[in-house]
Formats: structure tokens, sequence, C-alpha cells
DNA sequence: CAAGGTTTGTGATCCTTTCGTCGAAATCTG
DNA sequence: CAGATTTCGACGAAAGGATCACAAACCTTG
């Protein structure tokens, strides 16, 4: 008997609440603020901020600094800065061809972080679980932080809700309960979510990379398949139950290849990493070195890696002039595989964005590669993981996250 | 320097336009309820919904009814009940062989209706401006209510911060100023909008139509071009800039026929009108009665009628598999031509969408034809132009919208 | 028909949170 | 050093919902 879900009536503890969230919100994602700036960026007074700030202040997430002259008149505003070990969160991330985990601090910062890369088998589910069991044990002894979230990025199909993977095909994974089980083997007091790799990864580039500033953003991740993760009006397009954004499998080319889903051509039977390879002459497992191989055969002028990279030019455009006449994005990043190989398919990609688009959308949208490489996955973990702290500061001022215990 | 641009401060006035907002927007979403309903459904103590109902009620916008007794224990609640004719909205329509204008009230209630068939010729912009203002003078005239927003659908391509139609093949338009023109020419003082036609249609079928309560929508709306709207995550898909949902111009068929926006094998090209009616044997040009006649023949077991037919269900299917990949919908709504044939295409489109849609999310969705008919885009738009007053009905207090007034 | 239970409306008062305004403090400029 | 500028801190004011007690209206039961 909801009016609209969220739309429930307000009081004015709603009010504190969402303040008291705008503030570590734009402490999180901007840094260190004056609390002249404060003011200015929500619109409260400086008695309501003073009160605000005062009150993250004791609870220990944030810092006032002594003022910082800065040449203009009148008295100087002390600095508001997010206290990095206030408030951590664990970002685990799980590709094709390595593991990783994080830790980062509230405002950013990110702590503490190891890799692990992994040969590109089909991985084990009992294997990686324990494995980021022990780097997160490992992590967390190191930073001995407070955790308040944890965010885990995943190149599969992820039902948020609960964590699920439904499918990784190229981690061999189906039905998974991931979710569950990293939340039992790691122990961790605090809100967990599962989410897919471009999903975190448009998620970080919004928040922290090429996409700072955007509301409407497309991120394309390349690698043995092909992601993809939507930022539309300024909040990530996730579908029913967090699904969403599996744009490898437009059908582009219905009579073309088998895809590995089981459809027939799939966007990623021709922008994929392996029709590149293939097409180059290479075996289409040669993976991230062979990649490089084609790069500087085309460098180097050969026609087969050149006639490879239009090949995927070509598709790339046609594939995302759909997309942008669907989702109108402003800004579309490209990551992974396609990141690197944008500088030799941006021609090619161009003109065929040029024909297939309509011209209105066409006219705002540009494409860009990613800005945070390898790492975005995790960036946006730890972005997403830091939500509910964000959403609610309040609601974390008793409890100091989760230290070291994994009972109830 | 905003926070978050909509994170901005809050303060208590927002709680009580908030809190007002939600309960208009119940009103006229679910029509009457009793206060003890509004108080379930807010959360907000008795008191509180007190105040607020007395507030619209002072206002006019809704009326008290002695309290029904429905037989349970209990003191009977009075009934809240908008008021339809305390503000109306004036809805237009313009798709490829029709134009159509309404008065709608608060509550949903529609007072005024007027249909002009229109030859399927390219449509004049002189002419269709001046015909809706007539259209639009004479309801207005005839319901005598105050008009506080005027939506307007439109079959093609639209920026909706200013109303420009970018593009609109089939009515042979091109940048056209459809906002400001209206604007003008109608003289009403109260917000204008301007949007596409499927994306009205989205909104309908959400608020008023099959998809109710369900907050993850496709609307597929075939006519002579094939648009598209959706609803994501509870609100509309509109990209930047508002355009969006341009589903017609997914390239499915790369090296297919040549589409009227300049590419080659855009889905229109595969399940839009003329298809069917041409491999059905008739002039692509034949419109809706051509469509009955093919229907016709299908019942009659015509081969030609029924091989056309299952052409146009699979690369449905195909379409709309992808869409399901990327957007995940929870419903998908085939409305004007496609909700037409459903029946006649159901079986083929669904093997398909089987065939293409990952099996995640594809387990979530079903595909059902439209409710709404010929006037979805239409109550879309009056949903729309609702829009202002259910957002801050208290900024209405005042001003009892525009009466019959063009001056500033 | 009367008594008791249940739900709701009403009004007074309290609590929370922000706003507005004051004088004081800190800095730059001339 | 005086003046201008900007901010701080603190106080009371204002707005709005919550709480509580009580009355009203309905049903059920004997």
């Amino acid at each position: 008997m909801l009016v609209d879900g969220s739309d429930i009536g307000q009081r004015s503890e709603t009010v504190r609440r969402a303040n008291l969230s705008a503030i570590a919100r734009g402490l999180h994602e901007r840094g260190p603020l004056s609390r002249s700036d404060l003011v200015a960026a929500t619109g409260l007074t400086r008695s309501a901020i003073r009160s605000l700030v005062g009150e993250l202040a004791s609870a220990g997430f944030v810092t006032e600094e002594g003022a910082v002259r800065l040449g203009t008149p009148g008295r100087p505003s002390p600095l508001v800065r997010p206290d990095p070990v206030s408030a951590t969160v664990l970002a685990l991330e799980i590709l094709v061809d390595s593991i990783a985990a994080s830790i980062v601090g509230f405002g950013g910062v990110q702590l503490e972080h190891v890799r692990q890369d992994r040969p590109r088998l089909q991985l084990n589910v009992d294997d990686v679980v324990a494995d980021l069991a022990t780097m997160a044990a490992d992590l967390r002894a190191r930073a001995g932080t407070p955790i308040v979230g944890v965010g885990v990025a995943v190149a599969g199909v992820v039902r948020r809700s609960d964590g699920l993977v439904s499918m990784g095909p190229n981690l061999g994974w189906v039905d998974v309960p991931l979710g569950a089980r990293l939340d039992r083997v790691l122990g961790i007091r605090a809100p967990l979510v599962v989410t897919n790799d471009a999903d975190a990864g448009v998620l970080a580039e919004h928040r922290r990379g090429a996409a700072e500033g955007t509301d409407d953003v497309l991120f394309v991740s390349g690698e043995v398949g092909v992601g993809g993760g939507a930022i539309v009006g300024g909040r990530p397009l996730t579908g029913a139950a967090g699904y969403g954004g599996e744009i490898g499998h437009l059908p582009v080319n219905p009579d073309g290849a088998a895809c590995r889903c089981g459809a027939t051509g799939c966007w990623e039977t021709e922008v994929g990493e392996g029709v590149l390879l293939a097409r180059a002459g290479l075996a289409p497992d040669a993976g991230s070195a062979g990649v490089d191989a084609v790069l500087r055969a085309a460098d180097a002028g050969d026609e087969q890696a050149l006639a490879a990279l239009a090949h995927v030019g070509r598709w790339l455009g046609i594939g995302l002039g759909g997309l942008v006449n669907v989702l109108t994005p402003r800004l579309i990043i490209l990551g992974g595989l396609h990141g690197r190989i944008h500088p030799y398919v941006r021609d090619a990609l161009q003109a065929e964005l040029g024909r297939r688009a309509l011209p209105a959308p066409r006219a705002l949208v540009s494409v860009v590669p990613a800005t945070l490489g390898d790492d975005a996955p995790l960036v946006g973990a730890a972005e997403l993981a830091f939500e509910p702290l964000l959403a609610d500061p309040a609601a974390w001022f008793g409890r100091r996250g989760a230290m070291h215990l994994a009972s109830a």
C-alpha cells in the first residue's frame, strides 16, 4: 500500500539524514572541502553545516583542520577532511585472468592493494573464494581499519539482490551463490554487494575517472567477452533484479557466428578478443600478449592485423550506433581490450557510428578510452560498498564498522 | 559546486513539499483514498495527514466526503477524493495518421477528447500547429477548467529541454521547434513539455495500463516506424537531452535493407508495417487497412500472410532478445501494430526471444499487448503534464493554473 | 438495546532541525 | 593601522511532524 515506495512520508529526521549524507558524499567524492565550500555546495546555512560537520567529526569520520589561508580576504574557513581510516571498505574483483582485493578508505584513498594473476582457465569457485578470503584477511590485518562494506566485482551476470552469479561464461560459472559464499567465508559484519565488473567499471569512471560530472555514460569493456555498464540520468542502469547491461549479447548479425551464450551473431562474436586475434592470424586464445602482437604488427603495417582491427572497429561502431540510439549517452568509454585498441580503430568506429546513430543523439556523444585501467572494477566495487555509509552516515555513528568479529 | 545536484541541502519546508507531493501523487494515481489509507501509505501520523489533506482541500484540489462505512469495526475514515476540475492538463498527440487533443483532470479522468484522422501524408507543420490550437481552444472553452500543464506526444525524436523535434521521419519533419511554436500559439501560462510518442506511451501503460506496479518496462510501438520507450527502475529512460529509446534503429541486420534514417538493417526494416505488408504481397503503404487484410488472410490460412507474420515475429524476437539483455525489463508491452499482431506472432517471437536473451533476464520477462490502444501517447502526455503539479502541489496553491489569459 | 472493543479524528504540546541575526574573530587591502 | 570582507559561534525563532490524551463513530456481543 505504498504511495511510491521511495516517496514515503518524510520527517524532520529525514532531513538531517539527507543533509548528513550530502556532506559525507561531497567529501568522499571531492576530497577535503572547507566549511564554507560545504555551505556553498549544499545551500545550507553556516549554522547547519557547523552542526552537521560537528556530528561527523565527533563520530570520527572527518577531521577539522586549522584554516588554510588562501589569499582571499575574510576569515578563513577550516578545512573538513574525510578521515581515510575512520571507515574503509573491502573491494574484491574476479576477472578472467586475475583476482584482486583492496581496502579503500573514506574519501576514496586506496590503502591496501593486491592483485594475483591467474592462468586463464576455468576458475574453480572454491579456490577463488578461498584465495580471496586469504587476501582479504591479510589486507585487513595490515590496514587494521573498520570495514563498513564489502563490494565484489565479477565478470559475469549477477543478480544484485543476493549476489548470485547466474552465469559467468569466461569463468565457467553457472548459478554460483557468490554473495552468500563470500559473506560466510569473510565473516565481515557489514553489507556485502556483488555486481558485474562492467557495472562497477562505469561507476568507477563516473566517480573517479573519465566520466566525472557526466550523467549519461556508456562503458564498454572488452576482454574475452564484451561487458557493458551504463549510467543513465546519473544513476546506474540496473534492470530488474539488478541484472542488466549485457550489451555483449546484442544481436548485430543474426546469421553470424555462434556465441558462447548459445545464440548466434551476438556483438561479442564480432568485437571480442578472440575475433581480433583470429582475424589477425593468431590463436583466438592468445590472450593479452596476442593483442600486443597484433598492435605491433599493425604499427609495422601488417595488412592482416590492420584488417582485423578495421573489422573490430567497424563492428564496434555498428553496435555502439544502436546503443547510442537506445540510451543516448553523452560519453562512451572504452575499457579493457577496446580501450587499448582505441587509437587503431577510432576511424573505422567513428565512420560506422556516424552512419548508424541518429543525427541528434550522435551529435551529443563522444568516445574516449578508459582512464582507470584494470583497476576500474575494483574502484567501482569500493564505491558501491561505500553506498550504505554515504546514504546514511548517522546509522554508522554507534558501531565503528566491523573490526575483527565473525560472530553475531 | 553542487554536491550532487539533487542531493542539495534539505530544509523543513522540503519535508512538507515531499509529503504533500506523495499525497497528491497517491490520489492522482490510485484514485480516492481514505485518510487512514493515506496514513498507511505514507507512514505519517494522522495529525500530519490531517494537516496536509486540509491544505490540499482548502486549495481546492481535493474534497473530503463523509465516511463510507465498510463493515469493519472502528470509526470510518472520510474519503479524500481528487477533484478532477480543480486542476487539468491539456494533452496533445501528433501521430502519423491522426492528431488528437484531450483535457484530463486531476485523478486521471479524461474530461474532453477529440481525435482527427488525417491522410498519411507529410504533415505540414503549420497546419498541424494551427489545427491543434483550434482543437485545444475548443476543448478548453468546453471544459472551462484551469490548465496546470500541457503535454505533447509526437512521433519523432524529441529534445525534452525545449521541445525541438529534431527528426520525425514519418511526418517529414526536421528540426521543428514544436515546443516553442505550440507554446506561442496556445498562449497557456503553464509548463509545456514535448515528448516522443513511445516515451509517453510507456508512461501511460506504467501509470494506467498493463504495467501498473512494474518498475522495469519496455514498450515497443510499431506503426510506420518502430518506436520505443522504457521505464527503468521506476523512472523513464531518457538519455542525454531527453532523447532516447529510439529502439527502431537498433542495427540487427547490418547488411539488410535501407532504412529511412539513412542506415541499413535497422530493426525497423525487419519489423515495421511496410515489411509486413510487402511480404504479405500488399502495397507497403496500405496502412492500417492493409494490416487488417493480412490478419484476415492469416486467419484464412493464407501461406504468404502467415510467412510475413512469421518473419516479423522472428525479428521481433531477435530485437527484443537484445534489448532484454541490455535493459532487463520485467515486462515488454507491444503497442500499435505489434499489439494487434501479437496473437499471430507470439510463438515465433517467443522462440527467438528464448534463443537470444540470456537465461537469467529471460526468465524474468513477459511479453503482453498494450491495453490503452491508440490513446496511450495521449494519456502519457497528460501524465507528464501533471508532473509539475504532483512534484510540488504547494507551488500551485495561489494561482489556480492558467485560465484564459495569454498575457504575461 | 446497552456495553465493550476498535479505529479514527481532533487538539494541545513536545521534539527535531534548520533559519536568521547578532557580535566577535581572522584575514587581506590600502 | 583602519577598513572591508568573510567566517565563526551562539542565541532565539520558525516550521513541521510526533506524541499523547480524549472524543467520536462504528462493529460485535450478550
